[in-house]
DNA sequence: CTCCAGTGGAACATATGTGTTCCATAACGG
DNA sequence: CCGTTATGGAACACATATGTTCCACTGGAG
């Protein structure tokens, strides 16, 4: 099926794409177990391929934001809630954290709804007091990424599990923020 | 002179790959200032050129690390210290961070002198109490590098000052880290 | 002034990735 | 059974990065 293929494409371009940012279709092409030509009927030319990741990427933050519902209940807890949900992004966090101008389409530019809501939940959190309020928005922001990406790295390289990483990132950004 | 020519490319080669690590010769020469043959005088093939950096960026590691004297006084202080002059290392920095791969020689497999002091610095503090006990030393390791990186990301994209973000740094990694 | 180490640039060969075309073939539904 | 559809692979042209060779130029040491 059409759908399918194009999924295996997109999620194996994530996969290596994320571990090195340099590599080849064939590379891509392998990992998604089809034939590079399949590659460029899907996408004709590279740069298709990239924005398509981008827009793939950009949806599922979306979509873990929205599961989050990080307007609802207190603000420590809804920021807890969405990095739980970011942190099941994967590869795709480890893309978009440091390939920004890999993955950087129209859309990375400007502040994304999933950006706003990270940035207003912070916020909210600081007018209720249970956030530091020494601590800029979008420094936060910064280092609730960094963490994440951070959680991934040590997984790889220190074979910690998922649910260990976790926490450790949990339970520092909670440090880190509280007020 | 040689070894002045030899420290504009490193320089160069440093600064371009930090911020496109698929950048070509071309781009490292032009921003050195020297013609691409030159680059090659020196470092024959692309990966001398790649070593070399790693070896660079390994011994300014080490000066930092030493200049900071991480066996000295309180814990936290030495590790403000270290961290301040990691922070100096500033494009290194992110090359170390985000390009493992690409400046991997046999050197930064193993651990090094300076991971090693950072280890044992933060396991001083908390023997001392003033570190978490619960955080592992390899974790708060990882986390002292991604937040010296955010740092620098909060320059680049929120126009901060280096003073500004390294107050940030510090301020959000002793909270991290408190016992 | 003369020599020469260091350099820049042109020109070239080579390698690798990219994008296209064409064909054979397997899978699937009518 | 036949035809449509999706695919893999070979072959190709093309672009770009790499590595090499050669030559001309410059500035400083003698």
């Amino acid at each position: 099926m059409r759908a399918r293929t194009r999924r295996a494409i997109l999620d194996a371009a994530v996969a290596t794409l994320s571990k090195d940012p340099g590599a080849s279709l064939s590379d891509v092409a392998a990992a998604a177990g089809v034939g590079r030509t399949t590659i460029h009927r899907y996408f004709p030319e590279r740069s298709d391929l990239i924005t398509a990741i981008g827009n793939d990427v950009l949806e599922r933050i979306a979509a873990a934001t929205a599961r989050a519902r990080p307007t609802e209940g207190p603000a420590l807890q809804a920021l807890d809630r969405l990095c739980q949900e970011y942190f099941e992004l994967g590869d795709g966090l480890m893309l978009a954290f440091t390939e920004p101008q890999l993955v950087v389409s129209d859309m990375w530019e400007e502040e994304t709804p999933s950006d706003r809501a990270l940035i207003e939940l912070i916020e909210r959190g600081q007018a209720e007091g249970a956030i530091d309020a020494e601590l800029p928005a979008d420094w936060m922001q910064q280092v609730v990424w960094s963490l994440l990406y951070s959680a991934w790295q040590h997984i790889r390289d220190s074979g910690a599990s998922k649910h260990e990483a976790l926490g450790l990132c949990l339970r520092s950004l909670r440090k880190a923020v509280a007020a």
